[in-house]
DNA sequence: GCCGTTTTCGGCCCGACTGTTTTCAGTCG
């Protein structure tokens, strides 16, 4: 898939047209990547089936857009972009990624001083020869050491399952500060996003200061980046960044509409309140012509004045949510809705608790079913099952659950889907089972055709119910696998296989953009946590359903929201 | 360079903060 590829050129031709004091294409250039960037579809496969104009359909894609995406994908070069890159110094660019430093700073530091790395920039900050650069300081010295430091560490993202609990805890200790009103976490957390690059506390308070100086001297403060009446920024030990914002009562809604984003999202919602004589401001709506204030207290007055329903934060991504929302919007999955977790591991393979500690703290979640899963015999790392422990191990789950009441306990593995699309037991050890995830753990640079082979192989042998993790990444870790989703869905529903969205947090996978394709093609979804804990249990499945939630699944496309009966006969199990 | 219930030309989301200035450009979200 080459729409990243093409995004970050188009990215990089914005930069450099930004330093030659070009107008306005670099904001065309950018609109276009970030489109590109966010679609599911792959560029490639939409200009094999629609050509061109196929292209010319993608927002912010137009003509001379389109003929260069047409002679990326059959030249493999793009003759702008390569001239664009050549009017610039190598390395250039990169000093554009530390923050503060955009392509105007970067272009001046490198004319004045002839730095071209990161390297470079670093020893010339530390021996002060930024600050000989006009408009460039001490303080410009000290933020652009920060922001390699910060560049040094980590991409500068945090993972959704890592940065959320950090976020409540904060807000449960703010909120009980009898300064504060009302608390509210924004940003690409509150969207769920599977990973964030910091985190927007919103508040409204009468009374900032004590507010704004309790917060700057929380214990996992580090550094406090700025200290002001309606707004603070501070770096925790852990490397994130924490802005607290105050906004007034009467636009508090407006400004969690605001800092909530997506910043596609809320450029749509703009236009739109032009479109209906308004201007939109995270201070309120008003009316464009007299200024005068129309809505802004609460979220739901803003979209409603402008003919929309309320749109759950997590599709705010301007992925058809803002025409959907003019009718009516899916009612998406709830965490409530779950009634059943069918993928965890146990002391058997490489868990940590025993099947009664795994059931035993399923039924506390509440559900209803659940299956056992550990890992087949090739996945030997994690200690899999070979035949003769499977059959032992299948015992021990069949007496847990005679045992347990109130919760059925299915006799299930986690098989690994081989190279060639078989799995990895026989026939005789597969009918033993009550429930089979299938999922891919190694080979995975596979061509495109063989991977999809291999699943469809997989998904239509007749045992499997569930495909694990289907692309099989791992966030900031392993690019997913790449096959043909289109034959895969088919199969899927075909087979009546449902797709897993895994919800361990570096994983989940499917990831969003897919699920959506997936359930548009009309193939059900089950979310399960992977656990190898029972802690995890508890704590991973909300993850799942917030990714679930931004691919605009409803209860009916999650297979275990079902009864244990209509679960059961979707997947013909025997009671 | 894109795009059209104001427009095929002339707009392009909006405001705050930072660092450096004494009125502002650049950057960010």
């Amino acid at each position: 898939m080459k729409n990243s590829e093409i995004a970050r050129m188009f990215y990089e031709m914005a930069d450099v047209l930004e330093m030659e004091d070009v107008d306005w294409k670099p904001n065309a250039y950018r609109k276009a990547a970030r489109s590109i960037e966010a679609m599911s579809t792959d560029v490639e496969e939409l200009y094999k089936k629609s050509g061109i104009k196929g292209l010319e359909e993608i927002p912010g894609v137009g003509e001379h857009l389109g003929e260069k995406i047409e002679e990326y994908l059959k030249t493999g070069r793009m003759k702008e972009y390569n001239h664009l890159m050549k009017s610039v110094p190598e390395g250039l660019l990169l000093l554009t990624r530390i923050p503060g430093i955009g392509p105007k700073k970067a272009k001046e530091i490198y004319s004045k001083l002839k730095i071209r790395s990161l390297k470079e920039l670093e020893s010339a900050a530390l021996s002060h020869k930024i600050s000989e650069i006009a408009h460039f300081k001490a303080k410009s010295e000290e933020n652009i050491l920060r922001g390699i430091q910060m560049l040094k560490v980590s991409s500068g993202r945090t993972l959704l399952g890592t940065a959320l609990p950090i976020a409540e805890d904060l807000v449960s200790e703010l909120k009980s500060l009898k300064q504060v009103g009302r608390i509210n976490v924004a940003g690409s957390i509150r969207r769920g996003r599977e990973s964030v690059k910091d985190i927007d506390i919103l508040i409204t308070s009468k009374d900032t200061k004590p507010v704004m100086d309790y917060f700057v001297k929380m214990k996992d403060v580090k550094e406090v980046l700025a200290q002001g009446p309606t707004k603070s920024s501070i770096v925790l030990h852990s490397g994130m960044q924490v802005d607290v914002r105050v906004m007034d009562e009467k636009s508090y809604g407006s400004a969690l509409q605001y800092f909530t984003g997506s910043k596609d999202h809320n450029v749509a919602l703009r236009q739109i309140a032009i479109s209906k004589g308004y201007k939109l401001s995270e201070y309120g709506l008003f009316d464009r012509k007299s200024g005068r204030f129309v809505a802004g207290g609460k979220e739901e007055d803003i979209y409603r004045k402008l003919g929309l329903k309320l749109i759950p934060p997590e599709i705010r991504e301007d992925c058809g949510e803002l025409e959907a929302a003019r009718k009516s919007l899916p009612k998406l999955v709830e965490l409530k809705d779950i009634r059943g977790d069918l993928h965890m591991h146990t002391n058997h393979s490489d868990g940590t608790d025993s099947v009664e500690g795994m059931v035993k703290a399923s039924r506390a979640l509440g559900y209803e079913y659940v299956a056992i899963t550990d890992h087949s015999k090739s996945e030997t790392i994690a200690n899999g099952l070979n035949d003769d422990r499977l059959l032992e191990y299948s015992k021990e789950v069949r007496k847990m659950a005679s045992k347990f009441k109130g919760i059925k306990v299915f006799t299930g593995s986690e098989v690994n889907i081989m190279v060639d699309g078989s799995l990895d037991y026989g026939d005789d050890i597969l009918k033993r089972l009550d429930f089979v995830i299938a999922s891919v753990h190694r080979n995975f640079k596979l061509t495109r055709d063989q991977m999809t082979r291999r699943l469809v192989k997989a998904i239509s042998s007749g045992y499997v119910n569930v495909l694990g993790h289907p692309t099989a990444r791992e966030l900031f870790n392993r690019e997913p696998i790449v096959f043909d989703f289109e034959k895969v869905y088919s199969a899927a529903r075909e087979n009546n296989v449902a797709l897993e969205i895994n919800s361990q947090p570096r994983r989940l996978d499917l990831d969003y953009m897919h699920v959506k394709e997936a359930v548009e093609h009309g193939v059900k979804i089950i979310i399960d946590t992977d656990a190898h804990n029972a802690a995890s249990l508890g704590q991973y499945m909300r993850f799942g359903v917030i990714t679930a939630r931004k691919g605009w699944c409803t209860k009916a496309d999650v297979i275990n929201t079902r009864s244990l009966s209509e679960f059961a006969k979707f997947f013909k199990l025997r009671l």
